[in-house]
DNA sequence: GCGTAGATGCAACAGAGTTGCATCTAGAAA
DNA sequence: TTTCTAGATGCAACTCTGTTGCATCTACGC
């Protein structure tokens, strides 16, 4: 299912309400690589919906609370989130152009379960990994 | 090797000056958990080592420069980096009280490397991966 | 259509990090 | 030791990002 569709459902389920600024946003979000909050209100106001910066950062902060979206690591860009699982944690991004695309792998998600007992002196809670590489369009 | 005494080494390598305010940093980054450029500033100081935030904030990109430490993800802290090796960008760090430790896992790292050929469309080049948990003190 | 909880706009603020430039000094060389 | 200089530091001003408080507006359930 579309990501913007199945996110205006969950805001919906969450008592949200689905504004013209906010449907903008999804649909940005559905076709552009990760971009961060500032990038964000520039694109929007390029095409010609004047929101303020901060209600961009507001929504922004919603989209995250709801698990609809992720941060890219070390980065304030979000990417759509279509799985809502915790594999859907796991992405690879463009170091080049920035676009990122999720991935699953079973052997790393087994390697990363064995670890949990395997922690010298911690106690294991979660994870964060994110691959970095070219895709396809900077490749060539 | 203890982390200050081979920092001060690469750091002469590498054509850099033994400062005392260095000598405070290193010793400061090894004996505490990951702290961001602010904190470093902040803590310094309460050492009677009244440098300028500006000197810390160009300090910590020197040594993250020389790869002498790595970024905690998701913050600006650092935490020294002993072994200068690829490895070391795995890490454990505690929720509860921020302390990191770095740690090895050939099954992850085998799972990695197989993912560089098989991940669609992408040229792996490499990956970000911290665990997150509760330290033994934390814990306790 | 109403009423209201939730969303937005606006203004002011807070905090992090950067830049330019003058001054100082670690460390090498004489 | 003294001298020299590239590299380090201090200081001031600035930019950029993100936050808070409050008044106004509106999506949407009734």
């Amino acid at each position: 299912m579309r990501f913007s569709v199945q996110a205006e459902e969950a805001l919906r389920r969450g008592g949200r309400r689905i504004t013209p600024m906010r449907r903008a946003l999804l649909l940005l979000l559905e076709e552009k690589k990760p971009l961060g909050p500032r990038e964000l209100h520039r694109e929007l106001r390029r095409r010609g919906v004047l929101v303020d910066r901060v209600s961009v950062y507001r929504n922004v902060a919603t989209l995250l609370s709801l698990g609809l979206v992720h941060r890219v690591l070390g980065s304030t860009a979000v990417r759509p989130c279509a799985q809502r699982s915790p594999s859907c944690h796991h992405a690879i991004v463009c170091t080049s152009c920035g676009a990122a695309r999720e991935f699953r792998s079973g052997a790393v998600e087994k390697a990363l379960a064995a670890l949990r007992v395997r922690a010298p002196g911690f106690v294991v809670q979660g994870h964060l990994l994110e691959l970095r590489g070219l895709c396809q369009r900077c490749t060539a």
